[in-house]
RNA sequence: GUGGGUGUAGCUCAGUAGUUAGAGCGCCUGCCUGUGGAGCAGGAAGCCGGGGGUGCAAAUCCCCUCACUCACCCCA
């Protein structure tokens, strides 16, 4: 038979399928996140994809030319969900009847953004968000950043690198020269101040900015979360005031931190800061917050590169096999039981496939077990159960069979 | 938004103007009528991204276009 058109299967530029070998991953990865989450007192939270435009719009400052936004059938302006900070704030202004403060959430869901995608960067993104609402004090800054830390101790990371600042320290310096200060690290000083003059500086004034900048020292917030932080018990080099770090939001009211994995090259897989004046943009009353966002995918790579990930390609434990037709209602019932004593169990879909296809489809799918059930287990009442890592089997009663595949 | 790279089999790629376009991996069949991986033998699978141009002749040269990708900007 001829086809008159084959649609072309692809994906949109920036759009990932994970097929099931890294969906495993990338679940496993999640269920650890929202473990830590919870441990520290997190409830979740969820918001819709779809936002009216104006809750994102004059938020966010330099990005907002990445929204993914249109009109939709009844003609409003939406946006798909940017960041899951405006969203938070959004949600702690219009249900004050409901949410006590201080308000504790995490979320876990997909962001867009209209990027030029690349290596570590794409249109459709986890991000994984943690924050206080409610609390003014550098007590709740100190306790996501010890969350933020404890995250990559509990996926297991050796050692991580948080740089912290707080915005309040530029109050005297021009929110253009900050984008430009953030580059220091990256590009050096001369390059820098090339930059701030272009800007319409003099190089005096550009070396005076930099040097003041270079200069800076702690306030009273950043010495109450370092204490904070000592007090925890988290060893000194895992965290350092960092005078050059700035970020580019433009909510950003205080506290800035970044958390960063010696070894792993392509960025920060975490930044957080207060945004004090957020929530008064969708209500007469300002509601103090703090948070971070989690860069899942950057988290994975990472993970990935020290090798913290599970390489299973399912999650099936065994393969029950049919023997030929006449034996598949015997089939049937071993899998019944089998998964009665929750045991993942797959049974072969097709009787009238011969026993060397359905071994050879076990070993594909990297299942560990197949149990076989043929004339002579079933005159003795056993079954022969084969690990296809070691090749070995064995012929034995269900019971004894049920017991090594939960061992 | 700016700049570079690449488009040839399902995947990774070779093939710079001259018969019918190749390899490895993967896939299917058999050797093997109660057993996967290895081996051997065979097989299916390509409008050489699309359009136009030059040539007797184009996967190959020229122009346009689209897609993907990397870097910058910015971010996670």
């Amino acid at each position: 038979m001829k086809k008159n058109k084959i649609i072309k299967p692809q994906t949109l530029k920036g759009f990932r399928d994970f097929l099931p070998e890294e969906a495993i991953k990338r679940q496993y990865l999640e269920d650890k996140i929202r473990r830590v989450f919870e441990l520290y007192g997190y409830d979740p939270l969820e918001t819709p994809a779809l936002e009216y435009l104006e809750t994102f719009k004059g938020q966010i400052g330099e990005g907002e030319k990445l929204f993914y936004k249109f009109k939709d059938q009844g003609d409003r302006w939406v946006a798909l969900r940017y960041d899951q900070t405006v969203p938070v704030c959004r949600v702690v202004a219009q249900y004050p009847d409901k949410i006590t403060l201080p308000f504790k959430r995490y979320q876990i869901q997909l962001t867009w953004r209209a990027e030029k995608p690349q290596k570590g960067r794409y249109r459709e993104f986890f991000q994984c968000d943690a924050d206080i609402l409610g609390v003014a004090g550098p007590e709740a800054d100190a306790e996501v950043i010890a969350l933020s830390m404890d995250i990559y101790k509990y996926l297991g990371f050796k050692e991580v690198k948080v740089s912290i600042n707080d915005r309040s320290l530029f109050k005297d310096i021009p929110y253009s020269l900050i984008v430009s200060i953030d580059k220091l690290k990256k590009f050096g000083q001369e390059k820098v101040i090339k930059e701030i003059i272009q800007k319409g500086f003099t190089e005096k004034e550009a070396k005076k900015y930099l040097e003041k900048v270079i200069s800076l020292k702690p306030n009273k917030t950043l010495k109450a979360i370092f204490a904070y932080l000592k007090a925890a018990g988290f060893p000194d080099s895992w965290y350092q005031f960092e005078p050059t770090l700035v970020r580019g939001f433009s909510y950003s009211t205080g506290p800035i931190w970044e958390v960063e994995i010696p070894g792993f090259k392509t960025g920060s897989v975490l930044g957080g800061e207060r945004y004090d004046k957020l929530v008064g943009t969708f209500s007469k009353k300002d509601i103090p917050g703090t948070g971070f966002g989690l860069g899942f995918d950057r988290t994975l790579e990472a993970m990935e590169q020290f090798g913290l990930l599970p390489t299973k390609k399912t999650n099936t434990k065994v393969l029950v096999s049919i023997f030929s037709p006449e034996y598949f209602e015997k089939s049937i019932k071993l899998t019944l039981l089998l998964r009665k004593n929750k045991i993942n169990t797959e049974l072969y879909p097709d009787p009238e496939i011969r026993l060397d296809k359905q071994l050879k489809y076990a070993d594909k799918k990297n299942i560990p077990f197949v149990a076989i059930l043929g004339p002579d287990e079933i005159k003795n009442e056993t079954i022969t159960l084969k690990n296809l890592k070691t090749s070995k089997q064995q012929t034995i009663f269900q019971n004894k069979a049920i017991r090594k595949l939960t061992a």
